[in-house]
DNA sequence: GCTGCATGATGAA
DNA sequence: TCATCCTGCAGCA
């Protein structure tokens, strides 16, 4: 589930829902009940995303670190919440819901320091867009001589792609992943940023990775884009290209695989 | 019940 | 490049 997007959107459902509220916290999975019991009690502030990475900020000053990495998920229910499996590392209550928190790489309490030193290593967020944004991007990439494919998964480079961004970016700039970074032109630099805050502001705002087209394909909005027609390459491999037909290929790239387009992603 | 796989990241070799 | 850590789910017996 979480690529950027999907980090972004639950900053803001949950900020929305909890922002304000003085929460109940514990840790039925154990393994984070010293954090939940300094938290427990207190009201959370605000919620930060940056990147993939989650700051809620509480009252007297603590900071929340959550990255969800590749397993992470959170689930909230308005009433009713099930019990928390095994696996339920964080669970908070308030008036306004239940949230669970199963899986994360991390979930710990953060000094001010420790924070400085994460958002130093990323590089610009497409989805938290400063003027400088694309130039720093541009310009990390004209820098790289590793294939495109693998600078697109560095964060220090650009903040919160993964795999299925990486390879519709690609896909629909259509840029070989194998091709060096350093080759790639400014303007194709300056359209795969764009591309990435168009494809994860749409994800931002529907909870799912859509990037086709969905006017061509015959939708109103890329919400009504069924399950199936969502992507052109990712996982797509041996299947016809939505666009010319040609097999899609794949290749492993930094320990990933990537999926692309022979024909539209020439080499 | 078991196996394999997944939209992530790190540290050692 | 590899091993490792983090869970849940589908597919199979």
């Amino acid at each position: 589930m979480p690529e950027g997007h999907t980090i972004h959107r639950a900053a803001r459902l949950q900020r929305r829902r909890f922002a304000g509220s003085r929460l109940s916290l514990d840790s039925p999975q154990g393994r984070f009940s010293e954090g939940a019991a300094a938290l427990d009690g207190r009201t959370l502030i605000t919620i930060d995303a940056y990147g993939k990475h989650l700051f809620y900020r509480w009252e007297d000053g603590e900071t929340l670190h959550v990255h969800l990495g590749l397993f992470g998920r959170f689930r909230m229910w308005t009433s009713d919440p099930p019990e928390p499996t095994d696996g339920t590392r964080l669970r908070w209550r308030a008036d306004a819901g239940t949230l669970h928190l199963s899986g994360p790489t991390a979930c710990e309490l953060l000094d001010p320091d420790a924070e400085v030193a994460i958002r130093a290593r990323l590089g610009p967020d497409p989805l938290a867009p400063t003027p400088d944004g694309p130039v720093r991007f541009a310009r990390g990439l004209a820098r790289r001589r590793a294939p495109v494919g693998q600078a697109l998964l560095d964060q220090a480079l650009i903040a919160g792609i993964g795999n299925v961004y990486r390879a519709e970016m690609l896909f629909l700039a259509g840029i070989n992943p194998l091709r060096s970074a350093g080759d790639v032109t400014t303007a194709q630099a300056d359209q795969l940023w764009s591309l990435a805050v168009t494809l994860l502001g749409i994800g931002e705002r529907i909870g799912r990775i859509v990037t086709v087209d969905h006017a061509r394909r015959g939708y109103r909005r890329p919400r009504d884009v069924p399950r199936g027609e969502r992507l052109y390459v990712y996982r797509r491999h041996g299947e016809p290209c939505l666009v010319c037909g040609a097999q899609i290929e794949r290749v492993a790239l930094s320990g990933r695989t990537v999926w692309w387009c022979a024909t539209c992603q020439p080499s």
